[in-house]
RNA sequence: CGGGGUGUAGCGCAGUCUGGUAGCGCACUUGCUUUGGGAGCAAGAUGUCGGGGGUUCGAAUCCCUCCACCCCGACCA
């Protein structure tokens, strides 16, 4: 391609409503545009990215066995209604009508359509399993849309369906697709980690994350440096301390915190240790037709509550954090000055790490106090134990191996096993060996292929623009001519290397743009083409070329002659193995 | 939805407090020069100042109202 006759649309600025690198950059190359909130358009050197993310996601597929259909975006309600995620779904799901007034939704997901085909289609377990996916246009009506596409509202999801007869079908069809998972994020360049996950509201039992490591990802991630232990923050067990609590050695007293109300300000005016300090979270467990009940969950000082433990707390779910005015009412003293202890009938669950303190701090239900010294079993009755803090890093790992450490992450895909959590609701069923009518084993895989091209410039970037890995680069290769339109013997070369690399099968961007060499070497590291050949007249007179990958340093001198086969070798370099 | 913020030329911004009829840089058009790291000179084109309403002789500026977008929290590929 030469540039002259392509499509570039480059930004010196970009819009200032961008603020993550991946977004800003994608932006001033001009991979997208945005329409709307939440909403952007694929700019045609975008849309070449997305295409190859596209083909390396659909090979893999292929090749593990899998089918590629595709279904109706917009989708009738009666099929959401089976299930009950018509009204599951809240606000999160667009809906429509067509003129007759029946309901549609522009579908976030495809589980019903999904069963539907397959209850209709599979009749008897020689049938099976089987696995088909799309790659398909989604939309989810995010409360929060942000940073470009990374969370979009609409959005190119690869979503994949297995169907099996039996449980341990089910687990080699999702052992498969976490294999073809780890050869795509593999072949597409990216540093990523496939982390144990939990559940959530989709349900089921076995589930992992695909995360791309990234300083800005939304999610935490915990991994052991003694084992393969890997696990979204969210789901990462926090061990009990491993030594037993200590006996009380101190009597309780309340001493005066004026004005101090989080544990680390009462832990410094103190001159206590941070770790001595107890932090005491009231929620509110809703039931439906009752009064909401309180509850107060503690953690130590410098630790976080972890919502997602919270709430698989049994009796627990759903809670809300209580506000103001009901802690108030119910113990008499505001938030900052809270403690377990004299509340009686209140239901007190505390962190493992909390359950075996001794001579802790608490707040004294006082404005302006705290208590010191107070004991489990002395001062307060036994509490109700369960994990429900952020680990750590520097915190054992839950299988005994190792240390855990935190990193980010951007989660760009997720197998879940579903087992028959749909298939029972839609009667997607087979008849066994036996002639017995069984529901169908389910599981369910998903990849933001739109999510992982701006992840992918998440993690490979600098300050001058875009670094793509080969596989996904829009061009493999460009070209640029230092003075194409004045110097014969340049446009010679260029035009030279150019047949020669297109002949080879290579794609390459000729930059023969009547532009100043500053122009067109900024323009092509902002849109990141991984390899590039710079052709002067200085280097011709001895009859090189310079070659220079987007991560050199500097650049290479290469014979003109000997350049495609340079070019060849450092490509084949790139693919040697990359840690994943 | 709650909290914070922004809307002025394609992009980045100034002007708003203290009303007087809109400006800067880049980009764009034409010409000449320049050409190994985002050129120089000259000439030019480009605006419902987010929309509506009000106050005023006069509104980008003050008041009311609506809208859009961004950032921080609960959701997810």
């Amino acid at each position: 391609m030469r540039a002259s006759q392509y499509y570039l649309a480059t930004l010196k600025e970009a819009p200032q409503e961008a603020e993550l690198a991946s977004h800003r950059l994608m932006l001033r190359a001009g991979i997208i545009r945005k329409l709307a909130s939440g909403l952007y358009s694929w700019m045609p050197l975008g849309l070449k990215v997305l295409r190859k993310v596209e083909a390396v996601v659909r090979e893999e597929m292929n090749r593990a066995g899998a089918h590629e259909m595709l279904a109706p975006p917009v989708q009738p309600a009666e099929l959401w209604r089976e299930t009950g995620r018509w009204d599951l779904y809240g606000p999160m799901m667009l809906r429509i009508k067509d003129r007759a007034e029946r309901e549609f939704c522009y579908a976030p997901t495809a589980e019903e359509v999904l069963c539907d085909i397959v209850r209709r289609e599979i009749k008897s377990y020689r049938q099976l399993p089987v696995n088909l996916y799309q790659i398909q246009t989604k939309f989810r009506d995010e409360i929060r849309p942000r940073f470009g596409v990374m969370r979009a509202r609409e959005f190119t999801m690869k979503d994949a369906y297995s169907f099996d007869a039996g449980f341990e079908g089910l687990q080699k069809s999702y052992e498969a697709m976490y294999q073809a998972y780890t050869r795509i994020f593999t072949r597409l360049g990216l540093q990523f980690r496939a982390v144990a996950a939990d559940t959530g509201e989709i349900g089921g039992t076995g589930s992992h994350e695909f995360q791309v490591l990234a300083g800005s990802g939304e999610d935490a991630i915990a991994y052991s440096d003694g084992s393969d232990y890997a696990a979204n923050v969210e789901l990462a067990e926090a061990l009990a301390p491993p030594v037993p609590r200590g006996a009380a050695t101190q009597v309780m007293q309340k001493v005066p915190t004026p004005g101090k109300h989080t544990c680390e300000e009462v832990s410094e005016l103190l001159g206590i240790d941070i770790t001595k300090t107890v932090k005491s979270i009231v929620v509110m467990h809703e039931q439906e037709g009752k009064p909401p009940e309180m509850a107060m969950l503690l953690v130590r000082g410098d630790h976080m509550l972890n919502e997602v433990k919270a709430t698989k707390v049994a009796g627990l779910k759903p809670f809300r954090f209580a506000t103001d005015a009901e802690i108030r009412q119910r113990l008499s003293a505001p938030p900052g000055s809270l403690g377990p202890q004299g509340h009686s009938g209140l239901r007190v669950v505390a962190d493992r790490t909390v359950a075996a303190m001794s001579d802790f701090v608490t707040g004294a239900n006082e404005e302006g106090f705290h208590m010191t010294g107070v004991n489990w079993g002395r001062d307060l009755p036994e509490p109700e134990v369960a994990d429900i803090r952020n680990v750590l890093a520097g915190d054992p790992s839950p299988d005994g191996k190792g240390v855990l450490h935190i990193a980010r992450g951007i989660e760009v895909g997720h197998v879940f096993q579903l087992r028959t959590a749909y298939t029972e609701k839609m009667g997607v069923t087979y008849i066994d060996e036996t002639g017995a009518t069984r529901p169908m084993e389910m599981g369910c895989y998903g990849i933001g292929v739109t999510r992982v091209v701006a992840a992918a410039i998440e993690q490979n970037h600098d300050d001058k623009g875009i670094i793509w890995p080969d596989p996904m680069a829009p061009f493999l290769v460009c070209i640029v001519p230092m003075g194409f339109r004045r110097s014969e013997s340049v446009k010679a070369a260029a035009e030279k290397l150019y047949a020669e690399l297109q002949g080879a099968g290579v794609e390459v961007l000729l930059d023969d743009r009547d532009e100043r060499p500053g122009v067109l070497l900024a323009d092509q590291e902002l849109i990141g083409i991984p390899h590039r050949f710079v052709i002067g007249e200085r280097g011709l007179k001895e009859g090189t070329v310079e070659y220079q990958h987007r991560r050199d340093a500097e650049a290479t001198r290469v014979p003109l002659a000997e350049a495609a086969a340079h070019l060849q070798k450092r490509i084949e370099h790139a693919r040697s193995p990359r840690a994943a």
